[in-house]
DNA sequence: AACCAGTGTTAACGTGTGTTAACCGATTAG
DNA sequence: CTAATCGGTTAACACACGTTAACACTGGTT
């Protein structure tokens, strides 16, 4: 599955680990830089969806370098971090377009809230979301499962979302209680037969390639090994 | 020129009255209510362009407003104003769509940078009602879809919300009980029939650009995908 | 008034999806 | 070896949704 990559740029080593960790929690991809100039080379190579830039930098400071961004790239969502002292004048010039701006201190909860906020807005149709499995494709939205180029098979939304949970992790385990969280909300005994269910539906219909294969791993979850 | 008109729902009366002068320094009109109620009433006489409730206050709470709202107008930008002691899932569900919050305490600083981003963003959306999908251009005001160059389809009144507000969701899912309420007024079992009728007959016009589908989520409601 | 076309609702019936149950085999602890 | 537990499979079931057609209502036309 595809992580969305966020540039972290933030100076203070300690505040900008805590924020890459807690975003790497939530399943974000984070290139984190200590200073403005690396920050713009960083953008240039590795093509981040959104930017947390902290306004007081060294070598370039944050409004510069969302400057120099934005003379590149005009939609890409900005979210500025910036400290009590910064104008509020100055702020208030930066947020249009896909900006945003987040006040010292503020908690993690307001930081992830503005991301998917600016996220949602500027999101187009995620090609990659369409996943390759082996032999099959697997387009996640529309919900089809296709091998090679024989007729599509159309997936429940229950099969879909479970399918993708096991393509996220694949090759590694995914937990039942997690999943069944995630897709059933609580992880009880007739949830988890439900759930089995599906495992043995999903088994049927990927069952044309056997280098495909949903492994059981007992007391623990499910692999699914491709 | 037009100054733009904010309804302000505060309890306290003190920070109501603050807010109040602060935004129409800026040049912003603004109608104070001190609950819910009163909030509710004047969003129906006065039609004002955004939204800023507090979240605790009596007789109506600022998300149970904001759900009323919500289903006569889905687009207005709201901001809420919170405690610190709101758990942030509410929160967080609630910032979709033309939303956004400030933790209170707050900076005017901040709120009014956040309601001119919102205002900016609706603006910017606002221009055309004439949507691309795919291969079909659907104009909502005329109520007309065309599939490439093709003779286009003349929609009835119904047909063109129901696809309007799929289309404004699309990629994710749109609530049955939502679009009850806004197209039908209730959720009951005779509208919901009634609204499947309606599936039927878009999917059917949509069906030249297999790229489109409507897809039911079951037990939720509908993913326009394309 | 009688007719008609267009629109939305209701009804009847059919299909699809997810849950539950029943039964079974496999694995592991005692 | 035996019992307990976990997972696999199939089928039955309830109910959400799909489809078609008949029906009712509206407003316009003759």
């Amino acid at each position: 599955m595809h992580k969305t990559t966020i540039l972290l740029a933030e100076d203070e080593p300690a505040l900008g680990q805590i924020i890459k960790e807690s975003l790497e929690t939530r399943d974000f991809n984070v290139l984190l830089c200590d200073n403005g100039e690396k920050a713009l080379e960083t953008y240039q190579t590795k093509s981040p969806e959104l930017l947390v830039l902290d306004v007081m930098m060294p070598k370039k400071d944050g409004f510069t370098l969302a400057k120099d961004i934005r003379a590149i790239d005009d939609a890409i969502p900005i979210i500025f971090l910036t400290a009590k002292s910064q104008t509020q004048d100055v702020v208030e010039g930066f947020t249009i377009g896909g900006n945003d701006y987040l006040k010292k201190p503020f908690s993690m909860e307001e930081l992830i809230v503005r991301i998917n906020n600016l996220l949602n807005r500027t999101k187009v149709q995620k090609t990659s979301e369409i996943l390759q499995l082996s032999e099959y494709t697997f387009d996640f939205p529309k919900q089809i499962l296709q091998f090679q180029k024989e007729e599509p098979i159309q997936l429940t939304h229950r099969e879909a979302h479970l399918l993708f949970h096991l393509v996220k992790n694949k090759n590694s385990v995914l937990e039942r209680s997690l999943i069944l969280i995630k897709l059933w909300g609580s992880d009880d005994f007739f949830n988890a037969r439900s759930m089995d269910v599906f495992i043995t539906k999903l088994r049927k219909k990927l069952s044309k390639d056997n280098s495909i294969q949903i492994l059981n791993v007992r007391g623990f979850g499910y692999k699914l090994i491709c």
